[in-house]
Formats: C-alpha cells, sequence, structure tokens
DNA sequence: CATGAATGAGCGTTCATTCAT
DNA sequence: AATGAATGAACGCTCATTCAT
C-alpha cells in the first residue's frame, strides 16, 4: 500500500532534512524541489508557501511528541517513576526523530519574537504541557511524603529547564556522552526524595 | 568627550538590537545603516562584511561574559558557594545584557551546523570552560566531603544543562517568573550537599 | 514558426549588441534584459551568470568560424589558392557577422590574462587551426616549387598575423578602404610565388 | 636628484602594472593606492579622476612612441632600410616598454567606441603618422625603382596591419618565439624588392 | 498532478569620488 | 601634500512565488 501523495511525502522528508541541515532561511525552495525530484511549483500545489511547508513540518513533530506526553504514567505510578519516564521519553523521542529535533532546537529560538508563529505557539503548548504534568508530579510527590518539602511551581520550571536543556543539548548534538539520562535521574532524584 | 568612532558606535548599536529581533537572514545591512543613521557602505568600511559584523557584537560579548567566568571565587570558597556564584553570574550578565544574550541565545542555534562560525567557537569555548569550573569545584566538594560521593563528569554536564537552560530561558523570556535563582540553587544544593 | 526560446533568443541578440558597443563590464545585466524586452533574472534562468552569457555568445560565434575553417580548401588545390581561400574567408565572416567579430576583437584582448577563460582558449585554439593549415599550404607551395624556398614556421606566423590583423582592421573599423583583400592577396603572392 | 613627486611617481607606475594586469576596469583606485603606497584621495589630488590617471599613462607611453618614430631615417637612406627601420621600432619599443604596450594592446580595443576617449584618439594618431611615412617609403621605392610598380596606398595599409599585427602579438605574448623581426623584414623585402 | 518559463522585490557588496581636517 | 571617514549610485545575483499549459 503506497502513501496517497507519494511526491509529497518527498517533498516533505528532502524539507525535513534540508531544514535542518542548512536552517529555514539556508533552504530554498528550488533545492527541496530538487531533493525531492520534483519541481518548485508543486511545493504550491500541496502547500500555501515555504513557510507553510515548514509550519506543516513542525507541527507533525510536535503531534507525534505531544501524543507521547500524553502517554505518560499517571498517579498510579510513584511520582519520581513519573519523572523519570518523562526524563526518558524526551531522550528517546531525541534519539528517534534526530532530524526533526535538530530542526526545532536549532530555528525554533529565531522565530520567538514573532508570537503568531508556529513555532512560538508550539512551544508555548509544550511548556504548558510539561508545567502541567511536572506540577501533579510534584503535587503527588510532596502530598504522599516521597518527595522533601519544596516550592512546588519553581521546581517545575528548574525541572523544565533541566529536562529541556537535556533535550536541546542531545539534539543539537552538543554532547554525545553516555549516561546522560542516568547522571540526570540521579541528580534529581537526590534533590527531590524525602 | 565622544567615542572615538560614533557612527560605528550607532552601527553596533543598531545591528544589536536588529539581530536579536529579526535574526541574521532578517535583517538587511539596509535596515542596519538607516536604524544607525548612516549609510550602508559604513558597514563596510568597518566591517568586512555583514557576517563580519555579526561576528564582532557576539566576540565582544562572550568576551565580556569570559571576563567574569574567570573573576569567579577559587578554591577558597566553599564549592557550594562557588556553584552559587556561578549561577548568580549567569542570571546577572542575563539581566545586563539583555540583547546580547538574546542574540546568542536566538541566533547561535541555527549556526552549529557550520563548525568554523564565531557561535561554534565561542559556544565551544564557553562549555569548556563551564566545564573546567565546575569539575573543579565538584573534585573540591567531594573530596572534602562537602558533597555525596558522585560521578563527577556527568555531574558537570548535568549542571551545566541547568545553568545554560537556565540563562537560555532568561534571556529569551521564556520564564519571567522571580526567584529562579533561588529555586535552581535549592535544587542544587539539595542533590549535590552531603 | 516561432524559435523555441524567443525571449532567450532575445537575451542573446541584444548582449551581442551591448557587449559589441559598451564592453563586457560596461554592460549591466540590466541593460541586456531591458534591451531584450525580459526581466533581469531571465538571465540567469538561461545562463548561470553574465560571464556564461558572454562565452555562450563567444563559443557561438567561434564555432560557427571554425566549421568554415573545416571547409577551406584541401591540397587538391594549388597552395596559394588555399591561402588566398582562407584571407577572403577572414574577410567574409567579418562582413556577414560584424557585431559577433566587432565584439570578440574588442573585449577578448582583455581577457587573455585568464588563461582560463573562453576567451583564451578559443584564440588559442583559433591561432592552432590557422597555423595548421597555414603551415600543410606552404609544406605544399615550397615542395611543389610554387613558392619560393623559406622558412616555414616563421612565415606561417607571419602570414597568421597578417591575416588575424587584417581581420581586426576590418572588423574594429578602423579601415573602411575597400579594395584590402585584393591588396593582401596581391602582397602575399609577390610574397610567396617562386 | 629625487623626482619632484615620488608620491606621484608610485601612483603612475603602480597603476601602470594594474592596469596591465587587471585592465582598466578590473583595477580599483583602492588597489593602486595600496600598491603605492598612499591613500585613495590622493589620486584625485595629482589627477582629476580614474580615467584622467588612465589617460596620462596612455599619452606619456604614446608620446615616447611618437618621438621614436620622428627619429626613423628620412630619404637620404634606401627605401627599404627605412621600412625595416620601422619593423626594428616596433618590435624594440614592445620589448623595452612591455607593460605599458601590453596596456594598450589589452584595453584599447574596448574604448575604440567612443571617439573622444584618448585610446581613439592616440590610436587615429599612429594610423596617420605610420601611414604618411609608409607612404612616403613606397613613393620613394617606388619612384627610385628599387620596389616593384604597386598600389601605394593599399600596400601602405597592409604594411601596417602587418607592423601592428606583430607589435600586437609581441605585447599580448601570443607567440614568443624568436625571429619574428626578420622573418617579417624578409616576407616584406620579397614582396616590395622590384 | 505537474511543469517550464518568467518575474517583482530585494539583498549583500563594490567602487569612484568627496569632504573635513 | 595627504588622510580617515563617509557616501551615492549602481551592480550581479537570488529567491519565493506565479502563470499558462
Amino acid at each position: 500500500m503506497t502513501s496517497p501523495h507519494p511526491k509529497k511525502h518527498e517533498l516533505v522528508r528532502a524539507a525535513i532534512r534540508l531544514f535542518a541541515e542548512n536552517g529555514f532561511d539556508g533552504t530554498t525552495t528550488l533545492r527541496i524541489a530538487k531533493a525531492a525530484g520534483v519541481t518548485e511549483p508543486l511545493i504550491y500545489y500541496h502547500f500555501a508557501n515555504k513557510d507553510g511547508l515548514f509550519t506543516y513540518i513542525l507541527e507533525r513533530a510536535f503531534n507525534e511528541y505531544f501524543n507521547l506526553l500524553t502517554q505518560l504514567p499517571d498517579q498510579s505510578k510513584t511520582a519520581f517513576h513519573r519523572i523519570e519516564a518523562l526524563i526518558s521519553l524526551h531522550m528517546e523521542i531525541t534519539a528517534d526523530k534526530p532530524e526533526e529535533m535538530y530542526l526545532i532546537a536549532s530555528t525554533c529560538p529565531a522565530k520567538l519574537k514573532d508570537g503568531a508563529h508556529a513555532c512560538s505557539r508550539l512551544m508555548a503548548e509544550q511548556r504548558k504541557r510539561l508545567s502541567r504534568y511536572l506540577n501533579d508530579c510534584l503535587k503527588q510527590g510532596v502530598e504522599s511524603g516521597e518527595f522533601v518539602k519544596l516550592n512546588i511551581p519553581q521546581t517545575v520550571n528548574v525541572l523544565m529547564v533541566l529536562i529541556l536543556g537535556l533535550m536541546r543539548q542531545h539534539a543539537l548534538g552538543l554532547d554525545t556522552r553516555r549516561g546522560m539520562r542516568k547522571a540526570a535521574v540521579d541528580f534529581c532524584r537526590r534533590s527531590l526524595m524525602a
């Protein structure tokens, strides 16, 4: 069973790779088309414009990520188990979709000034979801006595910074050492556990 | 008493603001010149090209930052005091030079693919210096019994990710909450102290 | 029945005229486009760049010229008849393609320093072909007793200088007198014939 | 005894070399100034503009050449001796002033469309002087019976084409063979002598 | 669904030239 | 006699986008 739009799929594949390699501005529509084995106007048949193609890629990647987030363990598990699962998820998705994650990590920061841009919207959504989940974990952990007493909203933010920082470092290839997942988990466990 | 090159200075000021607001590719030399109240060719009188102006700004900002790093407390202080000083430094420089730090946080990730670019070089230098300093702190703390026993190189990296992530969040204005410095310090203290 | 690429053809026609009138550096891509009734970027759709358009014109003109050279009479004719045919050919092609020949005569000398430029390559090829043909003629004439005894390689060069000089003078419009062909032929006949 | 304007002299020396190497349009005023060890505005102190500097060089070279022409032997010598002297003069000046002659041969053809340009004026003057001298030689030779009967004005032109072609070939370095002077003289002698 | 041809708008850069000193 | 700083005018070229087919 072949894809319904094989050439559209080729366009998206080529665009992901090229946007990740050369950035949004560093990638021309002509190069995308050539890499996909089609001609330029086909981009405009399938997408509104270059930005539409970029947004399509971004949203697909974030949606996949958001789906994983909703499958995280709920309060039936221990609070720290849930935090560990969150850290693991971020390391795994970065290993699974390196090009998409590189693309997000390298191009989105430059788009944040434009609050209407998909990057802003999706990254805000990401922070909201992470906040909610971490808040829930910390509340559970503190209430159950599993964690020490701590300022929940601020610790949520510290954990979010740490997790996003790890993902970012991983995605951008800034540190290729192994064992970062375990090191981060240990660091958090020592800080949180009562 | 006026600056030795008033127009060059205006160019740099305008460029910092515009590069931060619109990214490198999103900023034209013409707009920089107009914002500085000069004509475009003056950019090429004072700098080799657009990238030279960008690099000049980057290097000036990083050098100022590196200078602060070298003034950090040495082993005469307790290990945790030194780590706290490092965290504080990163929050303070971001508050002091918000445009330069925004510029770095928003534009550099896109340049990392080019290992020869100033962004790559300076960020690598930054990581090297942070690594060295944190390594020294952790060794001191573990040896003196101030800290728990821990895997030093990996914990160095976790701390670096946390600190750079905080700075990045601060610089990009992703979280404007107060007290992040204290929250991060507390989080680390609980994790490190014996 | 129209040409397959009417606008490309217009570009080439306009470029030949303008390059001949104003030289390579004195002709802007914008003026070429306007003279051809198209927009500037079309030049870059059909040619790699300004130099590519120039080279295209040059190679087309030289190829036409080289084709004529290969149709010159062979040893079945008398040696002097062959030399006369060579002189005539150069006068005729200059009359037939005045703009192309003016273009070559006026712009190529400035390009000779760049040995890789089409001008260098094509002019070297021209000299090689003329040398070969004249050498053959002189050998034939001397061996058959039609010509006086003479130093063949050096006389080849004198004849080549004379023929190229005539063509050049004709192309650049430096002497509009009639009868130059006959005068040159007579001059050579007296010098060569036994 | 030093020159009255040592820096002006340096400018001219540098300009001759650079114009010859890179052509008029390929040489910037900045490079001339740097090569001469001065700054750009000095060019405008000593010359009206870039073209004025170019014209100055051209006129100096042509005047030197014209001076040599006036020292050629008069009718007290045989006609052929006088023609041989003319040929020799052109080979010698090209050997003596290779940069100036390369400059003229490579840049002037492109300027001929502009009849007011120094190149046009000086080259026309050159042709006029050569015509007059050769005309005089041929008349003397034919009248004295030294030369065969021939159409004088047309033969003047053939000889001029030959001489200028030799000089051009020599100046542009198109043929580095030795003995071209003698070959040309022999060729002419056979054609002219009774 | 797909393309070849074409363009409007703009960009980074160059350069001869000038002005104040 | 000489310079550092600055500019007006342009130039070659690129690129996202469109249109007719």
